[in-house]
DNA sequence: TTGTGTGAAACTTTTCACAGCC
DNA sequence: GGCTGTGAAAAGTTTCACACAA
C-alpha cells in the first residue's frame, strides 16, 4: 500500500460523513467520485487518488456501493470500534469539549476529565467524572482511555503531554495555544483556535 | 512579492508567538533563524523562506531583530490593528469561545452572539449582547464586526454562512461539522473537531 | 457509453547548498 | 566564522488523460 498524503485522511472523513448524510435520502444504492466529491468542492479526481492508496473499491462503468464505501471508510478511519477518550483542562473549552455531541456519534467517548483545580475534581461535570492529574495513570489503564485531548492554559501543556505519553497515550489533540512536539511514536494534532483567526486577520489586512 | 505557500500564515503566527514569549526572558535582542525555530519543530530553512515571501527582515551574519520581527509579523498578521468578531451559534461551544482568552489579547474581540432561541437572545452571556438572527446585519453595521464564528449544528451553517456574507462579512472561521463552501472573495476556514479526532483513531488502528 | 484505477505530467512546497554580507 | 537570502534540486501532492471493465 503507498502512503497517503497528507490531507487525505481529512478528506475520507469528509466523504463518509457525506455518504452517511447521502444515504438516508437517496434511492440509488451506487454513486459516482463526481456526485459524492461535488458538494465538497474536491474534484473526482482527488477523491478516487484518496481511496487508491487504500485500495479499489468501485465498479468501473458503475460507481461505488454507498453502503459499502461507507463500511470501508469506516474501518479505515477506525470508526468501527469505539473509543475512550478523556479531557485534560476543564474550563470553557474543555468543558464545552465534554458534552460535544459530534464524538459520541461516531463511538468517541469521552469518559473522563483531569484538572488541577481542586474545586473541579472529584466531581462530575456534565455528567463526566472530574478526576486531579494525580489520578491520571489509574484512571488511563482502568478505562482503557487511549486518546487524550489537551485543553489546559499554554503554559501547563507541555508537562500535561509528557505525563499522558508516560502513561501510555499515544494519540493526542492539544487545543493549548501552543505547538506541542510528541517523540515520532505519538500521533499528535495541534488545533490553534487563535492562529485559524490570525489566518483571516491576514487576509483582510491585505484585500 | 511571491505566493507564500498555504501553511506560511500559521507558522508565521507560530514564529510570532514564540517571539513574544522570548523576549519576556531574554537578554540578547537579535535572534538566528536557528535559535527561532529550534523550539518549534521547524527548519531554520523553513522559517527564512517563510519570511522570504513578504521581504528582507535579518541581518547576515546576525540574525534578526527580536523588536523589529515581531512588529513585522504582527503587521503581516494584521495585528496592528483591531478586530471585531461576532460567533453565531452559543450552544456549548460558541459559549466557550465568547470568553476564549487567546482572542482579546491579540485585538480580537468578540462583540456579539447571534442565536435562533427565544430563551437566549436579548439578553447577556458571559458579559456579551446576543442577538436573534434578524439584527444580524444591523448589529454587523453598528458594530464595524469583521469575522465571523460559525458555531451552529451543521443543519444551520450554510444558511448561517450566507446570511453573514450578505451582511458583507468577508472572513469566517467555521465550527459547524460541515465543510462550507464560500465564493472566492470570502476567506473561509473548516475547523472540523471530529475530523481532527478520526485522524487520531486511523493512526491508533493501523498502528 | 459510463466511470474507475492509475501511470505520467504539472504544480506546490520543502530542503539543499552556497554566494554574499556582517 | 556566522547567518541570511535565494536560486536550484528534491520531495510531495494534485490534476490530466486514457486503458479498461461493466
Amino acid at each position: 500500500m503507498k502512503k497517503p498524503s497528507k490531507d487525505t485522511i481529512s478528506r475520507l472523513a469528509l466523504y463518509l460523513r457525506a455518504l452517511q448524510e447521502l444515504s438516508k435520502d437517496r434511492s440509488s444504492d451506487t454513486i459516482s467520485s463526481q456526485d459524492l466529491s461535488r458538494e465538497l468542492n474536491i474534484s473526482p479526481d482527488q477523491l478516487r487518488r484518496d481511496l487508491w492508496y487504500f485500495g479499489q473499491f468501485g465498479r468501473r462503468g458503475v460507481g461505488y456501493s454507498v453502503e459499502s464505501l461507507k463500511n470501508k471508510l469506516s474501518q479505515i478511519l477506525g470508526l468501527n470500534k469505539s473509543w475512550n477518550v478523556c479531557i485534560c483542562g476543564v474550563g470553557n473549552l474543555g468543558s464545552a469539549l465534554l458534552t460535544y455531541k459530534g464524538f459520541k456519534e461516531h463511538n468517541l467517548n469521552i469518559i473522563a476529565g483531569f484538572d488541577v483545580e481542586a474545586n473541579k475534581v472529584n466531581k462530575k461535570k456534565n455528567g463526566i467524572d472530574i478526576y486531579p492529574l494525580e489520578d491520571m495513570k489509574k484512571v488511563i489503564k482502568a478505562k482503557a482511555v487511549k486518546i487524550a485531548i489537551i485543553a489546559t492554559p499554554y503554559f501547563a501543556a507541555p508537562a500535561v503531554m509528557e505525563r499522558l505519553i508516560s502513561c501510555g497515550i499515544r494519540a493526542i489533540l492539544n487545543f493549548a495555544p501552543i505547538k506541542l512536539v510528541a517523540p515520532p511514536q505519538v500521533k499528535l494534532r495541534n488545533v490553534d483556535l487563535s492562529t485559524e483567526l490570525f489566518n483571516l486577520t491576514h487576509f483582510l489586512s491585505q484585500a
